[in-house]
RNA sequence: UGGGGAGUCGCCAAGUCGGUUAAGGCACCGGAUUUUGAUUCCGGCAUUCGAGGGUUCGAAUCCUUCCUCCCCAGCCA
């Protein structure tokens, strides 16, 4: 390298907080270069683009520091879980392409170790069997300014405890009779800190542990602790989770001092959850969607599940392009729609083959061709990957195009087909306007041209015409018809339910109101003959209109069902407006 | 009015042990190429870092006061 040289110029890792924190660890030899990381989801639902951010952070700090990441089903509370949800979670996380190997956990795996440090935190006298009822527990756990009151049953011998904790685990009391709870101070600031419920009674089947447990432990006591077993360096999560890292610490520290776990202990480090404008990502409202029958279900691909953006022709490269787009921060924030859209975009550009299909026909007739005679175009399935061979097209003398490609009377900066005017027919002939016909209400039945024979692409001199229109199109006689939807965004204001400016005090305003009504609209359009026999999940540019994916559901062997993934930029839309 | 966080270009987001031109992406606006008004390419796009004071030769980075937004009072996660 001579001295002039640039140092080196592959591209730097994107930095982030996170990032920095892993890195200092690296440097000051904290977990001898060990990094461990968790995506850690509750199966009592399904993942959409939010978990994915989480994902994509996870499973990809792993993988750019050597390390591993484990797929972890938070399971501790029976009521909400279901082993449906377990597999509709690890489909989901397959898809996006991540490999947890072997490492496939299940907190409800770990409820003896966490029985056995709830027992060792009463023995160190840092927990304590209450047998408060819940209101009255509320009441004295204080408010958010004033200080909470010891519960009458704090000071409880260790014996008694001990007693108690095994009886609640034996069976012998009714459900929310007893719970038991961190020995901390009912005086702190910080609310999370005043003897948080550790573990509670439920006389609940579990969809993995079954009938074995009627003790099960909180999110707060048990988290902590399925990282520490697992060995975890850096315990990513949300936000909302910041108030409770002070006991995360607290648990592990104590659970270290009696020698349930050796130092050093894992790390717990928030970042913001994914906000999306146009959409809403809270699990109660995505119930509520399909509850209520605003969207066909939880794969509707107008929602923001990751089963939905399957059928939509989302792909997983998509989402981790939009992942290390957006970055990572504790800033709360509202990503774009859009940026989404165009993450998609940018990797069907470049690995969907192109197509063409007609949406809103109109016919062609090209009065100069002969009637009857046939031939055809040669069209490359990716203008930008010439290894990907070449199609053909048929060709003939009535073709439907596309009804907004025909202008009687065109406007300024229109350069489509209108009377006098030259386009391309894309990779067939270039063909001159020369009328219409009309029906008796005066609306356009036919588009009327000729063409010039020695103008076929492909052929010498074909370049010779210089126009401006490109259009494209099918042929009348060995199209077909098929059905698509085009979908849209589910809302229609970027913030749903949110306050406007100048609303009234009075006015209360639900995410259901902005609920986009066109967010979907099923059409049949007409389609090239290569396009009737694909696999389902076959995706598509169809050219000069946006990417499309055959529907994994509903489409059968020859009738393929498309969905539009995502429109095409168009700036002659924007020109237009 | 308690505690915990966050405020850098329209949207994200680097930078944060003070050092001089405040990365990058998306969007947007020009212009070139183009048999997709797509793609690609080139150019433009914060004298300013929530606001006001202060320290300093020098501050987005330090001190200070103030403002705004988010989270926390489940035996949910």
């Amino acid at each position: 390298m001579s001295e002039n040289a640039k140092p080196d110029t592959t591209p730097a890792a994107p930095s982030n907080f996170i990032r920095s924190i892993i890195e200092e660890d690296n440097r000051s030899g904290k977990w001898d270069g060990r990094v461990e990381t968790r995506f850690p989801p509750e199966p009592n639902g399904y993942l959409h683009y939010g978990h994915a951010k989480s994902i994509c952070l996870n499973f990809g700090l792993a993988e750019a520091y050597g390390g591993i990441c484990h797929l972890r089903f938070d399971d501790t509370n029976p009521e909400k879980e279901e082993q449906e949800y377990v597999d509709g979670i690890i489909e989901a996380v397959s898809w996006l392409g991540f490999d947890w190997g072997r490492h496939l956990y299940f907190a409800s795996d770990y409820f003896e170790t966490m029985y056995q440090c709830a027992v060792g935190l009463i023995q160190a006298g840092k927990a304590y069997v209450d047998s408060l009822p819940p209101d009255e527990m509320r009441r004295l756990r204080g408010t958010l300014t004033e200080p909470g009151t010891d519960s009458p049953f704090r000071n409880r011998s260790t014996e008694e405890n001990l007693d108690l904790f095994h009886r609640m685990r034996e069976g012998e009391f009714a459900e929310g009779a007893h719970v038991l709870r961190a020995k901390v101070d009912m005086a702190s600031p910080n609310i999370n800190l005043r003897d948080p419920v550790i573990y509670r009674i439920r006389r609940v089947a579990h969809h993995r542990s079954g009938d074995r447990w009627c003790v099960y432990p909180l999110y707060t006591f048990a988290h902590p602790i399925e990282d520490a077993i697992e060995n975890i360096t850096h315990s990513i999560c949300t936000l909302e989770f910041e108030d409770q890292r002070p006991f995360y610490d607290w648990l592990l520290e104590t659970l270290a001092d009696i020698g349930m776990f050796a130092r050093p202990l894992p790390q717990q480090i928030e970042f913001a959850r994914l906000n999306l404008t146009y959409m809403v990502l809270s699990k109660r409202k995505l119930i509520q969607l399909v509850d209520e029958g605003h969207v066909a279900g939880w794969d509707d691909p107008r929602l923001p599940t990751l089963v939905g953006a399957r059928r939509r022709g989302f792909t997983p490269e998509g989402f981790r392009l939009f992942a290390e787009r957006i970055g990572v921060s504790k800033a709360d924030s509202w990503i774009d729609f859009g940026v989404l859209e165009e993450c998609m975009r940018e990797h069907l550009n470049d690995s969907a083959e192109r197509r063409v299909a007609v949406l809103e026909p109109l016919k062609l007739v090209i009065t100069n061709y002969p009637v009857g005679q046939h031939e055809d175009c040669e069209a490359p399935n990716h203008p930008l990957k010439p290894e990907l061979g070449k199609r053909a097209m048929p060709f003939g003398r009535e073709l439907w195009i596309e009804r907004e490609d025909f202008m009687e009377e065109p406007i300024k900066g229109f350069r489509r087909l209108f009377p006098g005017n030259r386009v391309r027919l894309r990779y067939g002939y270039v063909v001159e306007c020369t009328g219409c016909e009309k029906d008796a209400e005066g609306n356009i039945t036919a588009v009327l041209a000729e063409y010039l024979p020695d103008s076929k692409s492909g052929t010498p001199g074909a370049d010779n015409y210089k126009v401006k229109g490109n259009l494209h199109w099918v042929s009348v006689t060995d199209g077909y018809k098929a059905q698509i939807r085009l979908y849209d965004r589910l809302f229609s204001y970027p913030y749903p339910g949110a306050r406007r400016e100048g609303d009234a005090e009075e006015l209360e305003r639900s995410f259901l109101d902005d609920l986009n009504p066109d967010s979907v609209q099923t059409i049949e359009a007409w389609l090239e003959p290569s396009l009737r026999y694909v696999r389902p999940e076959a995706r598509f540019q169809f050219e000069r209109h946006g990417y499309f994916v055959a529907d994994r559901v509903d489409s059968s062997e020859g009738a393929p069902v498309f969905n539009r993934t995502v429109t095409l930029k168009d700036s002659w839309a924007k020109l237009k407006a």
